[in-house]
RNA sequence: GCGGCUAUGGUGAAGUGGUUAUCACGCUAGUCUGUGGCACUGGAGUCAUGGGUUCAAUUCCCAUUAGCCGCCCCA
């Protein structure tokens, strides 16, 4: 038979790789829950107009990189689509579940895979998986600066130090507009200098202008007229706010009037967390900012809102390589070797006390030679062996074999079970 | 979606237009029969898939698939 192979853009997560995983998610479980997040789940797929209305119909994502579903075969219309993002199913659940009538304001996360039809790269997959807190009902920078802060808040807990943060402001359905007009009306008589990616831009995305490494842009980028001296003042005094926050807190951050978002949703606040290393943000870790009209343009009260999304997969790859501690979670502790029936009664009240006191004992009799099962205690890289035979059997005795130091001695059946409890209850947080 | 590079046992690497395709580690079976990680002896690869060129292809060519890099975009 042929060998099927995953979907392009997909992967495994293996065991060896699970420790890497948790960590993560315990993490970001523990620093979000103490900030008062509570954690919703919601489906993998939905109305594919939750998603178009959001995000904008030309975004990328929806343009390009969206999985359409079809509920079955024999079903005419895809009307579902797989999540590309998780903010707008957490506003559709805002919305539907009533939380706008709870106390505000209402701080979710969830953590759950993307779906993007897209070209892989290292650290960009077609399934993902995100980790992703939105904060709905206050418009305060309290609460810009809270998202950010708890990204961040995340990352130094897993270990990392060194960061880029970059933060814009994008103005308000008001000021925005105007401002690209003022930036195109710029552009427009230089447009034969510029480079031909430019060129381009200037009709698809005329803020990416900003962005161009290209040298012939490079004398029009320093005259080029700026996001942030267009702001409307609401959206100016709320940016001056949440820089104010991020200041006072000592969060360090570049202002980057390039930094835009894929998503036509975001307003006002802009931002984006990647590594120390990658200056340039090809690989953005944690990306985000503020959907004020992201609410009432799904149906629902006009609720403003602010929130993120983390690449956990690039995470897990980046805790790896730079090799940060991650918790070993615990395997088999003990491992029991039974030698001929004589040692079964033994060796069952061995099992019992320790099951009792949750340590993790490996006890299954084996017929085997005491080597071989020697062999594969070792495998299962149990601490301890307890081996009990014909000799110990009769003088009511146990070997405590500790695997790592390869020491042992003979102790008697309670003397042994109270020494292996004492390293347990000694070494267990 | 565009451009480029790559593809050899589980992993990491050699290597060749022609009889049994190397090496390390790992895995596995056994020897050593009341003591593991040592030692020794074995085992496992249709050289990504499908075509083509050739007397002959793992080695050359094409397509497909997948991964990686750049662009685009983003998490």
């Amino acid at each position: 038979m042929d060998q099927l192979q995953k979907p392009r853009g997909t992967k495994d997560i293996l065991p060896a790789e699970q420790a890497a995983w948790s960590f993560f998610r315990s993490t970001a479980e523990r620093v979000l829950n103490g900030l008062s997040f509570g954690k919703i789940n919601t489906p993998l797929f939905e109305d594919k107009r939750i998603f178009e209305r959001g995000a904008g119909e030309s975004s990328d994502i929806i343009e390009k990189q969206l999985y359409l579903i079809k509920a079955n075969k024999n079903e005419e219309n895809d009307e579902l689509a797989l999540r590309p993002e998780g903010t707008a199913g957490a506003a559709r659940a805002y919305i539907e579940n009533g939380m706008s009538s709870q106390p505000q304001p209402v701080r979710l996360y969830y953590f759950g895979t993307m779906y993007r039809y897209e070209r892989p790269q290292a650290g960009r997959y077609r399934e993902h998986n995100q980790l992703g807190v939105e904060i709905f009902g206050d418009d305060s920078a309290e609460s810009d600066y809270l998202a950010i802060m708890s990204a961040l808040e995340i990352l130094k807990k897993l270990g990392f130090s060194d960061f880029n943060v970059a933060v814009n402001s994008i103005g308000c359905p008001e000021c925005r507009p105007k401002y690209l007009k003022k930036l195109k009306d710029y552009y427009a008589d230089k447009l034969s200098k510029v480079c031909p990616d430019c060129k381009r831009r200037y009709d698809i995305n005329p803020l990416r202008m900003l962005d161009c490494k290209n040298e012939e842009c490079q004398k029009f980028k320093t005259q080029a007229p700026q996001m942030v001296d267009s702001l409307c003042t609401e959206c100016r005094e709320h940016f001056q706010d949440t820089l104010q926050y991020l200041d006072d807190f000592g969060i360090k951050f570049d202002l980057d009037n390039t930094l835009v978002r894929g998503l036509d949703y975001y307003t006002r606040t802009v931002f984006e967390i990647s590594a120390g290393n990658d200056k340039e943000r090809h690989s953005t870790l944690c990306g985000g900012g503020r959907y004020d009209n992201l609410v009432s343009i799904l149906g629902g009260p006009k609720t403003p809102a602010v929130g993120w999304g983390m690449g956990a997969d690039r995470v897990v790859d980046l805790l790896k390589d730079n090799s940060l501690k991650i918790p070993k979670p615990r395997g088999v502790e003990v491992v029991i070797l039974e030698i001929g029936d004589a040692a079964k009664k033994v060796c069952r009240q061995l099992f019992n006390s320790l099951d009792k006191e949750d340590i993790n004992v490996f006890y299954i009799p084996s017929k085997l030679s005491l080597r071989s099962q020697m062999k594969s205690a070792s495998k299962l890289g149990a601490d301890f062996a307890l081996i009990v035979g014909q000799q110990e059997a009769l003088t009511g005795s146990v070997i405590v074999r500790d695997l790592r130091s390869s020491t042992q001695e003979d102790l008697s059946i309670s003397s042994a079970i109270d020494m292996i409890k004492e390293k347990y209850s000694a070494t267990s947080e």
